[in-house]
Order: structure tokens, then C-alpha cells, then sequence
DNA sequence: CCTTTCGGTGAACACGTGTACACCGAAATG
DNA sequence: CATTTCGGTGTACACGTGTTCACCGAAAGG
């Protein structure tokens, strides 16, 4: 053991370590969440898994709803993710569309869970965030669907409603995905192709008559 | 204010009074939890609700993850009530089943909030109990399913899968009807009903191919 | 070099929690 | 009528919680 005491590491700027910190603690909060939903993680948990005292958790947020909310940002991003990678890898594709979902979560599970767990969850303002963000990324693939040879000539109200419907089954495959084991996951996987298939068959017949 | 001393109630045989409390226990929570997680739920806050000692709890409930279970079997009656009823009204008609499903959620929002609210929620065995009783009502409605001519000639993993994506449309519809103001709830049930709709159509052609 | 800024500290507080225990009184049982 | 059963009571305890406050030390800025 040699005891230089020269300063092995760099000495880091001030706001580089308070970016670190509070990234610990958002990583320490989603660690906890493996097992727990929000309503029942306390501050001093959090603070206490990120190696750092308790009242520092407020240089950083206002207060848990607080840090919840930028959790949904970091997630929503990596839930993103999905759609640009899905659209990258040839939109028509439904096979690959959700075999890049599966991939994702199993890269990423913590975020996933998280949001599939706190959507109707305990924390309006949580809840609210989601929402939002859910509501962009359907409106957004609703566009996508829009540029689609076949829906060309769709009303943007029934693009939007066709949009929810596979954000819908897209988020119940999700659910599943996150709780099943992992040998099972090719089951769920199937099915969740099974069922895209059977909406784009849906699609392909639909004509908005109005009932 | 008279004051006669003569029991004006009727004695309550022992089992009767126990059964009552143990409702007004399961009624407070279902109210407290208007706003709430089960996670965020006290016990002691739930036996001041239903104005008993806290001690008391312990008479009916082996803990609140036991309430919860207790709850979820509650809840379920209701939900079950939906398909039940839908059937009666002739299951053809999908703008009725949903304005069935609507009706009912309007009848007992704080069951269904419950149920969607706490599916994939943080207390394993709430959760567990509500993915037993979702996988039967989803086998209920493959059955159902597979009795329509249309479906007459359909693989039983197909209509599983099926019936899988309408329960899934059913829950996010659900989801939303509980959330929504009431003045939005129309909007809610037609696209919801589109949706249906959409299944429908995609459900008529079909064909098992083995991609 | 001196001063200010600020992320992190540690002690302290009032409070709500789950559960153990002994106890009560009336319904149930003989 | 005597005894047992049992749903509900009240007290008590140890514990984890959110938030307060004054304080520290080093980076940032003049």
C-alpha cells in the first residue's frame, strides 16, 4: 500500500460533483423501486443507499415528488428509445418493432418497471408526468402511422385512437415483460407480435364510417 | 330528545357484528385510497377510519398486505359484474359493452381505481392476486370468444392472445374513464369503442398463418 | 490573497408508525 | 346459571420518519 499523497484523481469541478451526487441518488431511488413503488420509499432511504446524509437530499430536490418526476424524464427517455430505434430498423417490420422492445427492457428493466408501476400510481404529480409524456409519444406515433402507405387517408382522430390502442398494448406488453421470468419472456414476446399483427390486420380493413 | 334506555337496535348476533366491522375496515380503506397507494396506507389509519382501535385490526387481518388481498377479491365482483352483464346485453354489440363498462366504472369508481391502480403496484401479493384473477377473467373471455361463429375455427392459443389484447384495451380504457372528468367521459367511451372496433375487424380476417 | 458561494455534515425535534400485552364485557355454549 | 369464547379496548414501547438549524471546508470569483 503506498501512500502517496499526491491527488490520484482529478479534482472535479463543483458542479460536476453535484451532477454526480444527484445522479446517485436518482440511481439509488431506482435501485430501491426494484421492489417498492414510490409512495413507499422514504428520503432516508434514498439518501442512505447514495452514501450521502439525509439533509442533503434537498441541494438537489425540493422534495421525493420532486426527484420522481425527474425519473420520469430519465425513463421516458430510454422508452423513447424504443420508437426511434423501431423506426430506424424498418417500421413495417412488427416482428422487429417488438423484439427491440424486449430489448430494451431487458437492457434497462428498472426504468421500465418504474414507469409501468407508477403510471397509476400513488403520486399526482408522478402520475401527471406521465401522462403527459405518454400522450406525446402517441401523438407522435400517430404521425408516424399518418406517413404509412395504408393510412394515408386516415382522420388524425382515428390515427390518434389506432396510436393509444398500440401504446396500450405496448405498455401491457411491458408489464409483462418486466414481470415474467426470463424463459418465458419468448412466450410473451410472441404474443405481443401475435397482437400487433392482429391490430395492423384491423388497419388494413378500416374505413371510418361513422356509426 | 327522549330518553328511553330500551335497546332501539336489534342485540346483532356475534359473527353479524364481526362481519360489519370487518366491511367498515375494507370500506375506509377503499376510501382512503381514493388518493392513495396501498403503499402509502397506514394501518392505523385505517381502523381510525372505520372508527376501531388499531389493535382491533388484528382480529380480521393478518396484516394490510391480507386487507389488500381481501380487497382485490371485492373488486374483482365488480369488475366480473361487466362481463357478466355484457353477455346478457348481446356481446355483438361492442358500442354497448362499452358503454356497459363505463356505466359500471361510473357505478364504483374507487373498485376499479383500485384494481388498475394497484395491478402492477408495489405490494407483491395485492399484485399477484390481481394478475390470478385478470388471467381468469382473460381464460372467461377466450372461451367466450371462441363461441362466436367467427371464431369458431380459431387455435386456442390465438384466442387466448386475443382475448389478452381486449382485456389489455379494456384496463387502459378503464384507466382512463377513472382519470377522466366526467364532461371528457364520452370522448373516452367512443374511442374506446373504436378501438373495439378495430379489433373486431382485424379479429374477421384473420388466418392462423405460422410466420 | 481574501471573500463569497455552496454542496455536504451532524445533532436535534416532534410525530406517526406496527405490534405486544393485559384486560374487559357480552354473546355463545354447556 | 356457570363457564368459555372472542371482538374490541387502552397502555406502552422502540423505531423510522421529514425537516430545522448552525456549521464546515473547499471550490469559485474578485
Amino acid at each position: 500500500m503506498s501512500s502517496t499523497l499526491l491527488a490520484v484523481t482529478e479534482p472535479e469541478s463543483r458542479q460536476d460533483r453535484k451532477r454526480r451526487t444527484r445522479q446517485a441518488l436518482l440511481d439509488a431511488a431506482l435501485d430501491l423501486l426494484a421492489d417498492r413503488a414510490m409512495t413507499g420509499l422514504s428520503l432516508r432511504e434514498v439518501t442512505r443507499a447514495a452514501g450521502v446524509v439525509p439533509t442533503a437530499f434537498y441541494r438537489h430536490f425540493a422534495s421525493m415528488d420532486d426527484l420522481g418526476v425527474a425519473l420520469v424524464e430519465q425513463c421516458m427517455r430510454t422508452l423513447r428509445a424504443v420508437l426511434r430505434r423501431a423506426r430506424r430498423s424498418g417500421a413495417a417490420m412488427i416482428t422487429d418493432s417488438v423484439a427491440v422492445l424486449a430489448e430494451q427492457v431487458r437492457a434497462a428493466p428498472a426504468h421500465f418497471r418504474f414507469l409501468v408501476r407508477e403510471r397509476p400510481g400513488g403520486i399526482p404529480a408522478v402520475r401527471a408526468a406521465i401522462a403527459t409524456e405518454l400522450r406525446l409519444l402517441a401523438a407522435e406515433l400517430a404521425t408516424d402511422l399518418g406517413r404509412l402507405p395504408v393510412m394515408a387517408e386516415w382522420e388524425t382522430d382515428d390515427l390518434r385512437m389506432a396510436a393509444d390502442l398500440m401504446v396500450s398494448a405496448m405498455l401491457a406488453t411491458v408489464m409483462a415483460l418486466v414481470e415474467a421470468e426470463e424463459f418465458d419472456e419468448p412466450e410473451v414476446v410472441d404474443v405481443a407480435a401475435r397482437q400487433l399483427r392482429l391490430i395492423a390486420l384491423g388497419i388494413e380493413r378500416w374505413r371510418p364510417e361513422t356509426p
